[in-house]
DNA sequence: CAACATACAAACAACGCTGTATGTTAGTTT
DNA sequence: AAACTAACATACAGCGTTGTTTGTATGTTG
């Protein structure tokens, strides 16, 4: 039964395909490995011979996500005049549209959401807090230029600015995911980017 | 080994408090009755006779949650003139800061945030779906009286405004339940919901 | 003060699942 | 072509957990 190195990554994926269906709808923990062999018309040998256990398959499958190029982004922010909210609000939308059309992407971020961190998948969700942590990191900075160049509004912080937009963002994909989509994620985030960054940049009364 | 009625409410409270404390810390999934009756000083025997199953003793550790009276908070935007946003930022304010006082909420919501719910558990998030349709509903109610009323900005409408009040409060509490509480939820939730019902009432210039 | 129900403890049976060890076949290398 | 090894399938041992059942002592009720 030896397969050629091609066959064996094609087979690496569809074991990778089938836990990413059977996960996304029995859950990561309710589902045995068996139930995603048998989906991946293989044996739990084969799993077992492509990755160390559960959570290794997990880890791999949000691996197999590509990432936004964020240094490509820094970059864009790095120049002087940078409009530093017209590209917050694209890279935003960006953000959206992909996982509006992604389905792996969907499902993936779906069972990490839903998944228990708490136990053998704490490293998954450490990294994602790191990652989280350097968005934010960033995010601040950003609007603290923004803030330098005088357009963000007197009544907002860089800080609470990237917190707000970071909490919309949040909600809006988490409610979107769990919730069965049952919202034009693209256009409703697209529609709520706007405003939210109208009200950075508009010189209303401060609150209050 | 007989109780008295009072003393097999005590136990079952003893229950309660120790699933509390072990499913938060193990994390639903991998804690297993044995471990929560070893931390209410019982056996497995007591919690089958107080609770069905594991499911249950979770679905009764969301029910010990008071919840807030919504019919309340109804009532007072019935009133003709009343100031929906003042009540919204008001009612915004006072559940953050009641999540801020309760450690019990703080622990009880964080498992449930952390838990599998496509398994077992789907009765109580379906719960809580709808718990979340109905405030949606009012929520939007309570944005479209503001609008009859000319206080909602032109570029804001009531669904909108809604969604985005929700997606706050939602990424607010779940971002600090499940990153270690590292900030002040009460004091960074007040300031985020002043600035954005500012923004509800600004009469800014349309995004965009 | 029986008789019964309640509130558990303790023992049990059974299963599902995991990880690993071993077997087997077919590529790959020399 | 022999030797080796990659890519699995199969078989196995074993554990942890669950739900249930049985036992039992003590309140509770008529």
């Amino acid at each position: 039964m030896r397969r050629t190195k091609a066959e064996a990554k094609e087979t690496r994926q569809q074991i990778l395909l089938a836990a990413e269906k059977v996960f996304y709808e029995k859950g990561v923990a309710h589902a045995s490995m068996e139930d995603v062999a048998r989906a991946a018309g293989v044996t739990r040998g084969a799993i077992y011979w492509h990755f160390a256990n559960r959570a290794d398959l997990v880890l791999e499958l949000y691996n197999s996500l590509p990432m936004p190029q964020e240094d490509l982004i820094a970059r864009e922010l790095e120049a002087e005049n940078a409009d530093v909210f017209a590209v917050l609000e694209r890279v935003g939308r960006e953000w959206l549209e992909l996982l509006a059309t992604d389905e792996h992407r969907q499902r993936i971020l779906s069972i990490l959401l839903r998944c228990d961190t708490s136990g053998e998948f704490s490293a998954i969700s450490e990294r994602q807090n790191d990652l989280d942590d350097e968005h934010m990191q960033a995010l601040e900075a950003a609007f603290a230029k923004a803030e330098k160049q005088g357009k963000l509004c007197a009544c907002w912080t860089p800080r609470s600015a990237a917190s707000m937009l970071r909490w919309v963002i949040k909600g809006l994909c988490s409610e979107w995911l769990l919730f069965g989509r049952r919202f034009d994620i693209a256009s409703e985030g697209r529609d709520a980017l706007r405003r939210l960054f109208a009200t950075y940049s508009s010189h209303a009364p401060s609150a209050r």
